[in-house]
DNA sequence: TTTATATATTTAGTTTTACGAAGTAAATTG
DNA sequence: CAATTTACTTCGTAAAACTAAATATATAAA
């Protein structure tokens, strides 16, 4: 089989572990998937508006509104209206959100971080280096300009 | 940073960027993205039962129905009751279908195929190694089997 | 054969997502 | 200050997602 065509079953499958690992966080938390998106981006980025929250997960304001709406009904969240600029709204946890938050999530993240740390240096430093190049390849949006990068090069900061 | 830290980052920005993706071959092809899942499973193993496809795709068999219903009030797939055993429904991609499909979607992995051909090969197999390891590094299934860890803690019952 | 149990899918009913369009209010620009 | 832009919310609608229950077929047990 093409190499190419390896690397992308592999993505594949790695794109539905995590899928389905993120469905039984759901399941245990008893949050849907979306609202899932939301605590888990709250947790890193709060406060965040409402605008920059929904644009870090891909989805309308409005569907954002819908699902903060449900999140703040169960006393999850909290939004404060903006002191500086009133037309903004900071979203933030509540202390029962972060609970949750810290109770159930990272499972799949800490047997990864245990798995990983289990190997050589030399392989996570490889394991660190492939992903950057699969990151780079994907990233559809800067296609014209791309030769392909060195590996060092690829740190230009993102977001 | 932690360099499992580092890893977890990158996968998260890996996903997002194919999550997008999806997103866009979606409004290229005017399905929903649950609907475009259901498609690109049929084109690679139709036929197949409603039930198998939703267990393929990670969702419940009513759920699947609901999306078969459209896809097939819209002509792009097509049921046929099982002839050996009655239950099945044997679910198949109509040529109008198939057409849609053809016609959209590949994008993405065509420049990640260019981008991956330019490499050399020694890379093309650090990258293919890699992406095996995160593979495994991630199935939480297969945990216990896992000798990185000692603790039996993660009893994640379930099902 | 009849009864029970398991399998495969659909139907029903409810909640949640998702989006565009329109509305409101606050900031910014000319 | 009028006009425009920005940040959110509201509204209406379609789709998705789940559980529970219904239907029909298949298999096993009695």
């Amino acid at each position: 089989m093409e190499k190419s065509q390896e690397a992308l079953v592999l993505l594949r499958q790695i794109i539905r572990v995590t899928d389905m690992q993120e469905k039984e966080i759901s399941r245990s938390t008893g949050l849907t998937l979306p609202q899932l998106m939301v605590m888990q981006t709250l947790r890193q980025m709060s406060p965040i508006t409402t605008g920059e929250l929904a644009k870090e997960i891909s989805l309308t304001q409005a569907t954002v509104t819908s699902i903060l709406d449900r999140l703040e009904k169960r006393c999850l969240v909290s939004r404060e209206r903006g002191v500086e600029d009133k037309r903004k709204v900071w979203i933030n946890l509540t202390e029962q959100g972060l609970d949750l938050m810290k109770g159930a999530p990272t499972t799949q993240q800490d047997i990864f971080s245990r798995r990983f740390d289990d190997m050589q240096q030399w392989e996570q430093s490889m394991v660190v280096a492939a992903l950057e190049r699969v990151a780079f390849m994907l990233d559809a949006q800067h296609l014209d300009a791309a030769p392909v990068l060195g590996i060092g090069q690829l740190d230009r900061g993102m977001n």
